[in-house]
RNA sequence: GCCAGUGUAGCUCAGCUGGUAGAGCAGCUGAUUUGUAAUCAGCUGGUCGGGGGUUCGAGUCCCUCCACUGGCUCCA
């Protein structure tokens, strides 16, 4: 016999030998009907693999979000049967499961399979689920596993046998399909209820763009059908926030075919956020002791060769241009600009640390198909600011700039994000990263140390540093679920050294000073396209460019109506009268879903009295109020809401 | 840049297997003067993304370029 112990702490005896199913079986029918696998000792594990030795354990489902992975898993292979039976030799790379759903990258051969396929194998898979096939696991040698894909001809999975141990190879097989895998998978295919096949796309073999591209299709799977209805319900109403549709509707922002692509125009409406922003983020900047400064968009050849950053990411910048013979490139990054800034007259150690900030306009040639929306742009306008300090002063500096961040989050109501610790990898010192292993180690140290002596919370990935320092990311995802880095906030010990940046100390020493690039509220583009997003296009009082819409029932109403304007504009409220000869219904139906925050109707009744009615977007009639205390009652929300 | 898809009026979209473009909204004009999410009528508006080709004839078929969308790669 042995111990099995549960979640609650209680335990059970079982035969060794027990089973998932087993166990799930004794505990109760409904368990044992909504279990999906079973995790022992911390590994999730199939509900038909013998458990021999005590352990803790937990059933999954569903509801868990293992139980959805093993879940979606399980739909790949299911998908990935239904491919092989319609189309005979494709070729299978990998097929795991994703955030919201599974993928798998075949290789179909001189065959194309396009959206047109999809509904087809969605179909076939239908089918095959409902042959209640068992998910069959099998331990093989290496040889033998090699043996078999030879046979097949798939030099996919092949490649990835090299990376495996004998011995800890295992197959798995349902239906007609046998794949490479570690697994888990759920019992049967028949608890697979609910399909959908949602995109075909190119994906590079172990995400290479050297190596062949596979056609990857993905999907989403739902023990219930209901559950799928609700998935496709829920991308429908995220479509509806999408930055793009909204920033249309609102009249935030443009595109023209003849100005480029990844070139935004402003419209008026998205001019008065950026300003507002501005204003804001100045204000906030002059409060902690930034100093403004401006540049100009383009600078010499040589100003990015002493940067360093041209040999980095001249891929990544517009292409140069010639004038009296000299090479120039169209800016990418203010950094190089600020250095100079500082440069220009010898510095002490009572001028740091010392913040130069600006809302420094950049062009960055994005591939093509990395553009997308505001989100990824070729002009860019950053809230940059670089923070020169002594080593002493960073940890402090450091610690300032986070607080910041937290600060604007706050006023934002930012509560989804994610902070990344981008650290560099040591193998890849002299190539991707500047040669100078100690001040690595020496600043990453000290930016992990503010991190937790601040407690947030953050998630360390290595290799992903810049090449002049590591780094902090706030990650953000977008309506339709795509991830951004919002903010950033980065060490650079390498440029001061490349632009021989010194100050004078109280001995009399020179020192290259430490720079800290922070950009809290990332450019205009992405972050007014994710405010967007989050708001719903809904602007807080303070951002809205309309506050308030004045709706006259009759045109007799107009006079008082231009009157109550003229009020509300001299107590700086952004309103707009609508004189139409239109139906108030009409007129309320407009302001609505142009989401402007307040409508004041005017009718006799209101004329009479003096008064306003008051509409609140989205929320209807608020009754009537004196025009002033109106007033107020706006200015009060503008106020908090800063 | 790569793979797949899309591109018809300012916007949202019809247009079957090729037979010389259509709706609603917006806009304009007029009527209407309205009480909390669309008043009515008339009119204007498109070399069907650009270029080339096949054909007696192309929005529709083919080639090519451009842009957009979903991914991949990238993101100082």
């Amino acid at each position: 016999m042995i111990k099995i112990t549960f979640p609650d702490g209680s335990d059970r005896s079982y035969e060794a030998g027990v089973t998932g199913m087993d166990i799930a079986q004794s505990i109760s029918h409904g368990l044992a009907k909504k279990a999906i696998a079973i995790k022992v000792n911390g590994q999730v594990w199939d509900l038909t693999r013998p458990v021999n030795e005590d352990a803790t354990v937990q059933i999954l489902t569903w509801e868990d979000k293992e139980g959805k992975s093993t879940f979606w898993h399980s739909s790949a292979h299911l998908m990935a049967e239904a491919i092989e039976a319609l189309y005979p030799g494709t070729k299978f790379g990998i097929g795991p499961p994703i955030d919201q759903g599974f993928y798998y990258d075949i290789d179909p051969g001189d065959r194309m399979i396009g959206a047109e396929d999809l509904p087809r194998i969605e179909k076939k898979m239908q089918e095959l689920a409902q042959h209640k096939s068992a998910y069959i696991r099998k331990e093989m040698s290496k040889s033998d596993a090699v043996a078999y894909f030879r046979d097949k001809g798939d030099e996919y999975k092949l490649d990835l046998l090299e990376d495996l141990e004998d011995g800890k190879i295992t197959f798995y097989e349902q239906g007609r399909f046998t794949d490479l895998c570690r697994g888990p998978h759920i019992p049967n295919t028949e608890i697979i209820k609910a399909i959908k096949l949602t995109n075909v796309s190119g994906a590079y073999w172990r995400g290479d763009e050297h190596n062949k591209q596979l056609t990857r299709i993905y999907g989403i799977t739902f023990p219930k059908q209901k559950e799928l209805d609700e998935y496709i319900q829920m991308l429908e109403e995220a479509k509806k926030r999408d930055h793009r549709k909204l920033g249309k509707e609102l009249e935030i922002f443009t595109f023209d075919d003849d100005v480029g692509p990844g070139l935004p125009l402003w419209l008026p409406n998205g001019a008065f956020l950026i300003e507002q922003l501005e204003w804001f983020a100045k204000k906030t900047e002059e409060e902690m002791g930034y100093l403004r400064v401006r540049t100009p968009h383009i600078a010499k050849e040589s100003l990015y060769l002493t940067s360093g950053h041209l040999p980095y990411y001249k891929e990544s910048m517009f292409p140069p241009m010639e004038l009296e013979g000299t090479t120039y490139y169209l800016k990418a990054m203010n950094c190089p600009h600020h250095h100079k800034i500082f440069a220009a007259s010898p510095r002490s150690y009572k001028d740091l640390p010392m913040r130069l900030a600006e809302y420094g306009t950049c062009y960055r040639y994005e591939k093509s198909g990395e553009l997308f929306g505001l989100m990824r742009v070729r002009s860019l306008q950053m809230n940059d600011a670089h923070i020169y300090c002594t080593k002493d002063q960073f940890e402090s500096e450091f610690k300032r700039v986070n607080e910041l961040y937290l600060r604007y989050f706050e006023v934002f109501g930012i509560e989804k994000y994610v902070m990344r610790f981008s650290t560099h990898e040591p193998s890849k010192l002299g190539k991707k990263y500047v040669d100078n292993p100690e001040l690595w180690a020496e600043t990453e140290d000290m930016v992990r140390r503010v991190l937790i002596h601040s407690g947030i919370p953050y998630e360390e990935v290595p290799d992903e540093a810049a090449f002049y320092g590591p780094k902090i990311d706030i990650q953000i995802w977008s309506a339709i679920g795509r991830e951004f880095t919002l903010a950033t906030n980065q060490v650079d010990f390498a440029q001061p050294l490349r632009f021989n940046l010194t100050y004078t100390t109280s001995q009399n020493e020179q020192l290259h000073p430490i720079v800290i690039h922070r950009a809290p509220l990332s450019t205009h583009e992405r972050f007014i396209g994710f405010l967007l997003e989050h708001y719903a296009g809904k602007f807080p009082m303070w951002l809205a460019p309309k506050q308030c819409a004045i709706l006259p029932i009759a045109d007799r109403h107009i006079p008082f109506a231009e009157s109550v304007v003229k009020q509300l504009k001299a107590a700086g409220i952004r309103c707009q009268l609508d004189d139409r000869s239109e139906s108030i219904g009409r007129k309320i139906r407009d302001a609505e879903t142009g989401k402007i925050p307040y409508m004041l109707i005017i009718g006799d009744k209101e004329q009479e009295a003096g008064q306003v009615a008051v509409r609140k977007q989205g929320e209807g009639d608020q009754g009537s109020m004196e025009v002033m205390a109106f007033a107020r009652q706006i200015g009060q929300l503008v106020e908090d809401m800063r």
